[in-house]
DNA sequence: TTATTTATGTAGTGATCGCTACTAAAAGAT
DNA sequence: ATCTTTTAGTAGCGATCACTACATAAATAA
């Protein structure tokens, strides 16, 4: 089946290579040079294989979102709405500061700033994060659905609270903030939600 | 005195223009092509007003925090040290989702992801926001002093929470955060202040 | 082997990057 | 007027940008 001449390098391990390096510097703060130089391949090969810078980027973003550090998805599934956000909050603290990776969110961070002619890429990104709040909005209201969380709970400030401290946790991240600190600012940030929580249910007369 | 030919253009309003460039699309998404056709004039009138491209960013950053909007320290000046502190959330929400300016902070995102040689660029943001946090801290030590808050309540811990909401914020305004939106994240972020402060109090066994 | 197919390395595309000689123009000083 | 000084415009610097034509190498298929 198989004909011509094989690739003589790991696509998988340089897309992560890729990854790693669109992670830390971001979208235009990496050029098909320092990609090519990282992968050890020529530019010939990294076309071949990707298509084009944009397209690796894509690709990066993609593999970052699965196959990466997903704590998200996996602390939603938790039972319990705040057991979820906390979930979602400690694994998110915990994949920022975790210094076998690249420190914050590449969603959050990697495309803040873009030439002209680059917009698509930072709007790309801007809906994974509008897509990602979905996610944990739809996390509140299931809670609230179930009875675990106050009807009256406004579910998109809530979770627009969450990613908020999300995104403030990457920045915190990027400026060298450890493991432990992350972790006391969620602390905070916990009694922040419960604080919101508590409100609500008073509002409604409910004593839990 | 003066002799020569004088300038032709407002220098001050030139680098307010400059400032809104760089703060919109960040240091590398603004090329020197794009500051002299916005500013209306040519490469050579703008290396002889500023210097270099890398100047010109200081001195719009400088401008940003002085001339520009900077409810913080207006802010940290306020009586009361919860007071302050929900005078900077609110002063800063208020100046990101401000339609007159770009969205969010310019020292938390014009700099966040930077191609190879232009590292101190990013650098020196990271010192002035380093510089922002210390100043928070000592809001909060001056408060614990004066009685205002609880001498067992970490400031750093609590700066560090008080930041984080100010970069997330940031970014959900870049994301096209409403003024109303941002209050209402701030309300959830003052109940977590409250709560971290009221649980310091009560360890201290003190009523309030 | 020979033919075919695919990947690779070399070298270089036009465009843009930040930046700057060089010259012309416009002001004050005399 | 002329000289001097400072700015402004033209044109282009070398370097790098993302990207690719071209020829070669290495595999399978016949």
């Amino acid at each position: 089946m198989a004909r011509g001449r094989p690739r003589s390098f790991d696509k998988e391990a340089a897309l992560r290579t890729a990854m790693e390096l669109f992670w830390r510097r971001g979208y235009e703060g990496v050029s098909v040079a320092m990609l090519t130089e990282a992968l050890g391949i020529t530019p010939t090969s990294l076309y071949a294989a990707f298509g084009s810078k944009g397209e690796l980027f894509d690709a990066a973003i993609e593999l970052y979102e699965t196959q990466g550090p997903s704590p998200t998805d996996r602390a939603l599934l938790l039972a319990g709405a705040r057991d979820a956000i906390e979930g979602l909050l400690r694994g998110n603290a915990d994949a920022y500061t975790d210094a076998r990776t690249p420190p914050g969110c590449m969603v959050a961070l990697s495309a803040m700033n873009l030439g002209a002619g680059h917009e698509e890429v930072g709007g790309k990104l801007a809906e994974r994060r509008k897509h990602d709040l979905s996610k944990i909005e739809a996390r509140i209201e299931r809670g609230i659905e179930e009875g675990d969380l106050p009807a009256s709970l406004d579910a998109s400030v809530a979770g627009a609270y969450v990613q908020t401290v999300l995104h403030g946790l990457s920045i915190q991240s990027r400026d060298g903030c450890s493991h432990d600190r992350a972790h006391a600012i969620v602390d905070v940030a916990m009694r922040g939600w419960d604080a919101m929580v508590g409100e609500a249910e008073k509002a409604e007369g409910i004593r839990h």
